[in-house]
RNA sequence: CGGGGAGUGGCGCAGCUUGGUUAGCGCGCCUGCUUUGGGAGCAGGAGGCCGCGGGUUCGAAUCCCGCCUCCCCGACCA
């Protein structure tokens, strides 16, 4: 057939329609746009995967949807196999269930709220715990309809103050949640393990290495909660690991081993030294010259609620505030200002916590508690006090673990110095309890004829997200090298002058007949650009069909995945083959679902 | 919200300090010819409220004021 490159008219006829590069809808670029730096960000805004609309709200353009669709395929597989059902949610929800859960006054301006055209409050889903106990409540009445798994992929909008990151950190993005309605705790346990199961395997899949980790339950509420995490340094959350004996935390949460101290050492008396110039522990340390070991700070901070805190750790150690948020049982801390400090007895650089009295919550890190003798402010400008003693000079209201693990601090487990990661969370799973079914009247009977409320977990995976860590991790400087089971097509078909588009269809032909979607770049470009082109969609199997290849004897294959650019000639009658051994993992196998256990 | 940076054809940038023809360059785009294995060559074109509004001035992309948007750092964040 001849083929006319010329005329913009139909190149192909028949079934190639479906996949010809000049259907797709948007424009390679040679250079990225300013301002993206991420470079897996640069890379999928150069293939025209997507593109920004706004901060943090982009459009998911052709290629980068049916990554999407596949990323998603394989969650539902494994949300099928862990026993779930799939449903959908609404987006736009009443702020009434919201105002019911607690949750419309305690999550924030992150929630976008407004209201409809008879002026009633309604928001943007964010997360569905409140729908899911309100659905509970009315189709659940027995334990014998429990337990239960739903799970939606669906649209989600937070308001996030600082979007970054290109699709790492949006505003508008999709995300998969689940949740899983049982009896009682065990129950919770069975599916909280089958999840975290169904977890691993869909990274696995996806080909995203990552790791779950302990982490605070943060807004969510509930008793136990683990991140999966994808270990870069773009990411935002620092992770706390043993490569020892595996212990892996969110630093929010992570303890570390407790350093020895010498407990028996005497009190010594309290003492004024003038300490000119000192207002930070760095500065005190040097005028003393005294580790900063030997010192303790104020951090001063508020709760939401009103009440002041006085935390006071050691000089070296930093302040955790999840920890001290949770053991104050605080939705949100800030730190004092000046005036509030003064208003309290304290002075900011100089500060104790001996005298403040019933004017704040003195909260003590254990370390601070077991040591002696350290120097603290002296409330007063240009002095601090040696030899300061907890019990003896001051009385806390609470001593317990505030502080930030870091990096070289002893395993709380097994010893071995403790190492830090910056990682991206991909997903989550939290164990809820009856927070949100209690508050909702979401109940079944027992066997006993006692009502109970419902036991709940949630869990969640961010697929844009997934989808933009995907980009960062497989990739070169050419492009995204997607993992076969997700590139948006199983290979690229690179078509060179009249004797390349005079063989296309026995070529495409052979490769749909066995189920193989192509990418066939029919726009006519010179070799170089289709050749680029096609290493920045990043497809697994890059395919040319030209003179030259078909007087050697059929088309030429090789990998994207291959460091260089050699390439093997396959016979025509032989490409099915050699390309479906190459994209093995693309075609969905059906997964069984899995025993308990 | 605080600090920093940037908005000029689809993308990347220059011009602005020191106001003055028709706002320029590379890539991309359109037409023609030549070319056809790693982002072609030649020729001819199209495309700009120079982010928005106000002000100064005979005259503003350029100077002044206000605002908006985007990016980075921090605060914040399932």
């Amino acid at each position: 057939m001849a083929v006319d490159r010329h005329t913009g008219s139909p190149r192909h006829t028949g079934s190639l329609g479906r996949m010809r590069m000049s259907q797709l809808f948007g424009t390679t670029l040679r250079e990225a746009p300013s301002g993206a730096e991420t470079p897996g960000y640069q890379l999928l805004l150069r293939g025209a995967f997507i593109r920004q609309l706004g901060q943090g709200i982009f459009a998911y353009l052709p290629l980068a949807w049916r990554v999407m669709r596949r990323i998603e395929d394989i969650m539902r597989e494994e949300m099928d196999a862990a026993g779930g059902v799939e449903l959908s949610m609404p987006v736009v929800q009443p702020a009434e269930i919201w105002k019911r859960s607690g949750r419309y006054e305690s999550v924030g301006p992150e929630m976008a709220r407004f209201s409809d055209r008879r002026d009633r409050p309604v928001v943007l889903a964010m997360t569905n715990e409140e729908v899911v106990a309100m659905l509970a409540e009315s189709e659940i009445q027995s334990w014998r309809q429990l337990p239960k798994l739903v799970y939606q992929i669906q649209l989600k909008f937070r308001d996030d103050p600082r979007p970054r990151a290109g699709l790492i950190r949006a505003r508008e993005f999709t995300m998969k949640d689940a949740y899983s309605l049982d009896r009682d705790d065990a129950g919770l346990d069975l599916q909280y393990k089958r999840l975290r199961q169904a977890y691993d395997e869909i990274f696995r899949r996806c080909e995203l290495p990552v790791i779950a980790v302990a982490a605070d339950v943060g807004m969510m509420g509930g008793t136990e909660a683990h991140e999966f995490m994808y270990l870069n340094p773009l990411g935002e959350d620092t992770i706390v690991l043993c490569d020892s004996c595996g212990y892996a935390q969110n630093r929010q949460v992570a303890r570390a081993g407790r350093p020895v101290i010498d407990a028996t050492e005497q009190s010594r008396p309290l003492e004024r030294v003038e300490t000119p110039d000192t207002p930070t522990i760095a500065s005190l340390s040097d005028f003393l010259g005294i580790e900063q070991t030997r010192t303790a700070k104020v951090v001063f901070m508020a709760t939401d609620d009103g009440r002041f805190v006085v935390a006071v750790v050691r000089g070296d150690m930093q302040l955790n505030e999840t920890k001290l948020a949770n053991l104050l049982h605080a939705a949100e801390l800030r730190p004092m200002r000046t005036e509030e400090i003064e208003s309290i007895g304290c002075v900011a650089g100089y500060a104790s916590p001996i005298g403040v009295g019933d004017r704040a919550t003195v909260v003590v890190d254990e370390v601070v508690a077991e040591s002696r003798n350290l120097v603290a402010g002296a409330n007063e400008e240009g002095w601090h006090l040696r030899n300061v003693n907890v019990g003896r000079d001051f009385t806390p209201d609470v001593v317990a673990d505030i502080t930030a693990a870091e990096e070289g601090q002893p395993c709380i487990d097994c010893g071995a110095p403790l190492r830090t990661e910056r990682s991206v969370e991909v997903g989550n799973i939290f164990k809820l309890g009856t927070r949100y079914t209690s508050l909702l009247g979401a109940a079944y009977l027992a066997e006993d004829g006692t009502e109970h409320p419902i036991v709940m977990g949630s869990y969640g995976i961010g697929t844009g997200r997934l989808f933009a860590c995907i980009a960062e991790e497989h990739r070169d400087e050419r492009g995204v090298r997607w993992p076969a089971a997700l590139a948006p097509f199983a290979a690229c078909l690179c078509v060179i002058g009249d004797e390349g588009f005079a063989a296309l269809d026995g070529v495409v032909g052979v490769l749909e007949s066995a189920g193989l979607d192509v990418l066939v770049d029919d726009r006519g470009e010179r070799p170089g650009v289709q050749f680029a082109d096609a290493e920045l969609i990043g497809s697994p199997v890059l395919l040319t069909v030209s003179r030259r290849s078909l007087e050697s004897g059929g088309v030429e294959a090789r990998l994207r995945s291959a460091e260089g650019r050699d390439s093997t000639i396959v016979p025509v009658a032989d490409l099915a083959t050699w390309v479906a051994g190459r994209v093995g993992d693309r075609r969905l196998t059906p997964v069984r679902p899995r025993s308990d256990g």
